[in-house]
DNA sequence: GTCTATATAATGATAGAC
DNA sequence: GTCTATCATTATATAGAC
C-alpha cells in the first residue's frame, strides 16, 4: 500500500521542484506556515533558496501547491483502498496507525488550523463524508439518531483533528516524555468508552438543555459576536 | 460580576503599561504571538512602539506578563465566584455565555495550541481540575465510570480547547456568515447527546479494542514517534 | 535549472531628545 | 514616561551569471 505516494522524502531521484515541495510540506506541517521560512526548506531540499522562489514564484504559491498536492494524496488513497470509505475515514485509520500518511494528515490539520487557502476544502471533504458516516450509521441503527447530524458531522471532525495535535502542554499531563503520539493511545479509550456509553449516567443535563432549547426561540442562525 | 477585572479595553484612564498588556492579550488570542507585532499592538494602545519595549523589555517577555496577567484573571474568577469550582468549569461557563472573559479563554486556548511559556501552568490547571470534577462525578454516581480518569480528563479538557476555538474553515460547514461563537453553540446539543448517550448504538467497537488491550501487552508509557 | 549577490520590506530592539 | 529616529536582523523576493 506504499506506493501511492512518493513520500519515501529524501530518498531522491526526485526533480528539485518535488523535493522542495515534500520538504516545505514536512516544514509547514510541523512548524506551521508563518513560523516556516524558505532558507529552512530550501537548506532541508538541498538546495539555494531563491530556486524555490524561481519554482514556485512565492511563498504563499508554495503553499498552494502544497495544499493541492496533499490534497490529492489524501484524495487518492481513499480512491484506491476500497476499505477507506473517505477522508474522514483516513483519519481514523491514522489514529489507529500513525505511521502511514502521518504528515499528510498532520498538514491537513495544520492547514484548517491556520485557515490555509484550501483549508474550506479539506474540511468540507471530511465534514460531508463525516456527515454521510453517520447518516448512514443512523439509518443503519449502529448509531444513535441526532438531533442534527450535520453539526455532528462538524463535532466528529473537530474532535479528531485535536487529537491529532494534542497540544505539548496538554501531552504533559500524562508525563514529561510522552509524546504526541502516545498521548492519542492513551487517549484513544476514553474516547472509545464516551462515544459508547456516554459520560453523563443520566439525562438531567440533556433534558434541562433541551426543555431550554423548547422554551426560547428559535435562534440558531444568529450570530453574536 | 463585572468588576473583577479591568477589561473594558480602548476605555481608559488606565496607565499606559495596563493599555499596552490589554492590546497584547487581544492582538495574541487572536492573531497569535507570531503573527501579533509590537507596531501594531503600540497601534492599538495608542502608543509609540518603542514605549512597548521600554516597559516590558522585549516581546518575549511581554509574553509572560500576558500569561501571568490571563491566569491570573481566570484563577481569580474561580475564588470569587462561588458557583465555579475551577479553570475548567471557566471554559464550561465561556460555553453557556461566551460575552464573559472571552478574550482570557481564548487567550489560553492560543497560549496553549502555542505552547507559550505558561502553557503547561495553563493545561496543567485545567486537567487537575477537570479529573477532580470527573473523580467526583464517578463517586456520586452522575458520572459513568471510566478505565483512566487521567485521560478522561485530558481529553474533556482537549475538546472543551477545540470548541472554544473551532477553525474557520469547520464553522463554514454551517454556512458562510457563520463564526466561531454561532459554530460552538450549534455544536452544543450534539455535544450534549453523546455525553448523554454516546455516539454508537451498541459495544461492539469498545469491546473490540478492549479484548485487544486485555491480549497485547501493557504499552501505556512508550512512545513511537 | 541552479547558483551568488543583492534589493526590499518588515520587525524587534536601541539611543537619545523632551 | 513618552516620543522620534535609527539600527540590526531576518525574510521574501529579484537580477543576472553560469
Amino acid at each position: 500500500m506504499r506506493s501511492v505516494h512518493p513520500d519515501d522524502r529524501a530518498d531522491a531521484d526526485l526533480t528539485a521542484q518535488a523535493k522542495i515541495r515534500n520538504a516545505a510540506i514536512a516544514q509547514f506541517a510541523t512548524d506551521g506556515f508563518q513560523k516556516t521560512n524558505l532558507r529552512a526548506i530550501a537548506a532541508e531540499a538541498g538546495v539555494s533558496a531563491s530556486l524555490v522562489i524561481h519554482h514556485f514564484g512565492s511563498k504563499e504559491k508554495l503553499r498552494m501547491i502544497c495544499d493541492e498536492y496533499v490534497l490529492e494524496v489524501l484524495l487518492a488513497r481513499t480512491r484506491s483502498d476500497s476499505s477507506v470509505t473517505g477522508m474522514r475515514d483516513v483519519v481514523s485509520e491514522y489514529l489507529a496507525d500513525p505511521t502511514e500518511y502521518h504528515l499528510e494528515v498532520q498538514y491537513m490539520a495544520r492547514a484548517i488550523a491556520e485557515d490555509s487557502p484550501a483549508a474550506a476544502r479539506f474540511a468540507d471533504s471530511m465534514v460531508n463524508e463525516s456527515e454521510a458516516i453517520l447518516r448512514a450509521g443512523i439509518l443503519d441503527g449502529s448509531m444513535r439518531p441526532s438531533s442534527d447530524p450535520r453539526a455532528l458531522a462538524v463535532l466528529t471532525v473537530l474532535t479528531s483533528l485535536a487529537m491529532l495535535t494534542i497540544p505539548r502542554a496538554l501531552a504533559r499531563a500524562f508525563g514529561p516524555d510522552i509524546s504526541g503520539p502516545a498521548a492519542m493511545k492513551r487517549i484513544a479509550l476514553p474516547t472509545l468508552e464516551i462515544y459508547t456509553h456516554g459520560l453523563y449516567a443520566n439525562d438531567t443535563f440533556l433534558t434541562a438543555v433541551t426543555d431550554l432549547l423548547v422554551t426560547a426561540q428559535p435562534d440558531q442562525g444568529s450570530n453574536d459576536d
